[in-house]
DNA sequence: GCGACAG
DNA sequence: ATCTTGTCGC
């Protein structure tokens, strides 16, 4: 596929074909090979700044216990546009892949995956540049129309963009609005139903991503963001 | 024209 | 995404 050198300077229209090429190389079929280890990936930002603090933390699967992690401080101009997403996230966060001394077999995202009118949501962009499976695990819906799912633990609903399935409404706790989970690439539907369930510990958010979102807020106050200061002088 | 709209 | 106090419900 042809990408842009950098995606600063992409115009809104730019990006969307570049997802239109991308798209065709998008492979949504079972993974085969075991997944022994998963990397959960998030980024953390001061809403008037244009600094992201990008963060993976890797974990063992399905035990989940956290074997390494890796962040970086990137800069952006690129703005938050629905449906462009990954062009003012990507960059940032293949930065802290980069710096893995271990890759994982699988990668999952805070945001979609094919659930996106290109099918080319954050987490299917993501895999399609480092070649790796990855699964997106949306809080929020994106694109798609769906039945709400039963208020019960695991109760699902599928997301449907005309008679296409790209996602499913996951309930991943009882009383708590559903996750949104599509497949990114090289792995299928129900498997990635699966193994986000598998990621589940009693929160709402699947584990990687939980602990990503904790790690890159940690990073970012710690790199000495005072938007937090409190006026607390008189 | 109006509503919807990942993070 | 980030900030934030109280409030509602299991």
């Amino acid at each position: 596929m042809l990408l842009p050198a950098n995606y600063e300077s992409l115009t809104p229209a730019q990006a969307i074909a570049c997802h239109q090429d991308m798209r065709r190389h998008i492979n949504i079929s079972h993974l085969d090979k075991p997944i022994s280890i998963i990397g959960g990936a998030d980024i953390s930002i001061n809403k008037h700044e244009e600094t992201q603090y990008a963060g993976i933390v890797l974990f063992t699967y399905p035990e989940l216990k956290i074997i390494g992690q890796t962040s970086a401080v990137w800069r952006t101009s690129f703005p938050y546009i629905p449906g462009l997403l990954a062009f003012r996230e990507v960059p940032a966060l293949l930065e802290a892949w980069n710096k893995l001394e271990i890759k994982p077999d699988l990668m999952i995202l805070d945001g979609q995956g094919i659930a996106h009118e290109q099918r080319m949501g954050l987490a299917t962009h993501f895999g399609l540049l480092t070649d790796v499976p990855s699964i997106g695990s949306a809080k929020n819906r994106l694109n798609g129309k769906y039945n709400e799912p039963a208020n019960e633990h695991f109760a699902q609903s599928y997301l449907y963009d005309q008679n296409e399935v790209i996602g499913v409404a996951l309930r991943s706790k009882k009383n708590c609005k559903p996750i949104f989970v599509s497949p990114g690439h090289k792995v299928d539907m129900q498997q990635s139903i699966d193994i986000i369930k598998n990621c589940i510990r009693g929160y709402r958010i699947p584990e990687p991503t939980r602990h990503a979102h904790n790690f890159v807020n940690q990073v970012r106050l710690a790199h000495g963001d005072k938007s937090n200061a409190q006026l607390s002088m008189f």
